[in-house]
DNA sequence: AAAATAAATAACTGACCAGTCATTAAATAG
DNA sequence: CTATTTAATGACTGGTCAGTTATTTATTTT
């Protein structure tokens, strides 16, 4: 019998745990919450006993920062890209960064995050701040310069563009955390299909001036 | 000393019981969520020893049941009220429903029920079930009636009404979970005073034909 | 091939807490 | 005033789980 074949207890493989423990403590938390993750089943999914978490990570806590801090920004800085073509002009703009917003949160990874941070965010106060500060805060401030920037330029309303911002996007979020939570449940169903393109539809005519 | 003075350790009080067991309750786990909850301080709070909580309850659970299926009934039925009146054309009504609805979301009661659903929702899915069924299904048919009406009266464009229904809601309900969530910490906010008139304004404006 | 190193394990600790139950004492009936 | 009932207590149980640590074993070095 091989040296290949033969059943080893165990592999040293220092480089690939961290990531492998986060994606597991992704799933876990998603699945049942930060507080009911069980340390163990996360150690469990990564293929590892509940020590070994420990030489990577000091704390459970630790864990969820690091999920928080790394996923959701790359999305939120494409949106700014969108955002800075001047030549488009604003209403387009809008429309393209809020489809674009609706887009990513079809991805599951994406519509999880805010149903975690509402859930653990009272007990685990780090974890909303730190989302409202890296995503939150960041998308506003792009979507309300645009709006600003329409106001400006003769084309919208005079709205106060913050709150615009936060009406324009509430919606979008909303669905995410209606999939995760309402879903399942029979009865009456967003479907993001159309949910979606008619909020930003009406969002953006109500916008407009020369509307009634 | 007489009798009235003498300090007696504790009083049969059965009938008032459940109710400032309820209360503490519903302090209890709008501070701490569900899970985290412990039975021990909702006793205390209510000037109560565990012990009895259990002469009154069965469970943790059929206590949180009986909070969800109580409080927030009243308030849809009374969006209904406004509803009804035929006379009135649908955009005011329209009005009328999305501003009462955003008002008694100004109640601190009111605006935390959300947010405890969705953060135990995952765990224990009766609570979330009851929920929808009880309160978002009834005020999402209650509105998307309206705008049915609406779209056959010629007033709005010839929108998916349910999926408007939740278009309109949405941010106002969004409003309630940004305040027990990420109000307290600084950078943006949204002001109710402000996000929720405009946005009824500017979903109303988006609805109607005639629009650009 | 033996010694040294460090990755990984698994048994353990200490704290917590929902739910139970034998006991106590307030209220009521006889 | 005494006996009975029952509201309320509080110590206890059984189970869970985050974090620790002594030990084992894979890998690297010499």
């Amino acid at each position: 019998m091989s040296n290949l074949e033969r059943s080893q207890r165990w592999q040293r493989r220092k480089d690939a745990r961290p990531a492998e423990l986060l994606d597991a403590a992704l799933a876990e938390f998603f699945e049942k919450g930060f507080a009911a993750a069980r340390l163990e089943d996360i150690a469990a999914r990564a293929g590892v006993s509940k020590g070994t978490v420990y030489l990577y990570f000091d704390s459970k806590e630790e864990m969820f920062e690091a999920l928080v801090q790394a996923i959701p920004k790359a999305n939120v800085e494409q949106m700014r890209a969108i955002a800075m073509d001047a030549t488009v002009p604003p209403e387009d703009l809008l429309r393209r960064m809020l489809t674009f917003v609706g887009g990513f949160l079809r991805d599951e990874r994406m519509a999880k995050f805010p149903r975690l941070i509402i859930s653990d965010g009272g007990r685990f106060p780090k974890l909303a701040e730190t989302y409202k500060r890296e995503v939150i805060s960041r998308g506003i401030g792009i979507l309300s310069a645009v709006i600003e920037r329409g106001i400006k330029e003769g084309v919208f309303r005079a709205v106060d563009p913050l709150q615009a911002a936060f009406a324009g996007l509430a919606p979008i979020l909303f669905t995410a955390i209606w999939r995760t939570t309402f879903e399942r449940f029979e009865g009456e169903q967003i479907d993001a299909e159309i949910f979606v393109p008619q909020h930003i539809d009406t969002f953006v005519r109500g916008l407009l001036k020369g509307a009634p």
